[in-house]
DNA sequence: TTAGTTGCAAACAATTTGCACGTTG
DNA sequence: CAACGTGCAAATTGTTTGCAACTAA
């Protein structure tokens, strides 16, 4: 948590924007909760170290972590968003939607797939969102 | 429009609904519309030719054909969905976030990252949603 | 004829916002 | 101390739903 702080102040300062308690309190939980939390689960668990966050902050901070490029936003097939922090190796997610479970997938295919993007149309990629949905292969087999 | 009705009612038949001259209708729009309109556009541009169509028909009806596979739902950046019907040839999207404008861009490595996902998890795929935001190449070089 | 479809308006869920007060640099 | 951040509750947005009337097969 301290070094989010240090971390967050280097990356909000440039934008005018304050290293907050809460603010590093949150991109601490989305680095330390296994999985891909969504905004009422940050919540929750935010509220249980500091009962005082609003659920209005918690969003607010999500957008803000996103601008800034820590974490990233995805769509597993629910209606509500989730969130990650940023990992090294860029991957994408594959949601069953019958039992939940969500599959990261890696692939060389993904960055060569990113520069292919880049190269060919000259654009500067912001944000690549990726999200596959479908029966995972122990669903597939059960049938029903 | 005739062609439509008859497909529709192949696709529909098998799972019990009714190829009605509603869901014929906006399927055509879909496929006569260029880009990718939302639901709101769908709604404005079927009541010029069915002043009495509904939007809870087009929700509904988008729904339907989404399930069906005979078009998409895309996330372009803003809160809300747009809808395209599916292309012979898979691609995704890229969207500036200054102009708005959006790109297409088709790969190969797109089908090869579909098959290696299939493949190697054994995963039945229903869906998969690409979406990349940034900046085109115009924006990029007009600095402001 | 009978199940599926539609319009309408109300309901909903997720997210955003205005404002007065608190906090950071 | 000036600008930014926050809680709270209300507002907004996009989408879904219940129900009575309608229509396709």
């Amino acid at each position: 948590m301290i070094d989010s702080k240090r971390e967050l102040k280097d990356a909000l300062k440039p934008i005018g924007r304050r290293a907050t308690h809460k603010r590093a309190l949150l991109l601490d939980l989305l680095r330390r909760i296994p999985g891909h939390p969504d905004a009422e689960t940050l919540f929750i668990e935010a509220k249980k170290l500091d009962p005082r966050i609003s659920l209005a902050t918690v969003y607010r901070t999500l957008a803000l972590l996103k601008k800034t490029g820590v974490i990233e936003e995805h769509l597993l097939g629910e209606s509500h968003a989730h969130f990650e922090a940023v990992s090294p190796t860029p991957h994408f997610h594959f949601t069953c939607l019958k039992c939940g479970r969500v599959i990261e997938f890696r692939t060389a295919l993904l960055d060569r797939l990113i520069s292919e993007l880049k190269q060919k149309n000259r654009v500067e990629l912001q944000e690549i969102q990726i999200d596959a949905r479908g029966l995972c292969a122990r669903c597939r087999e059960a049938k029903d």
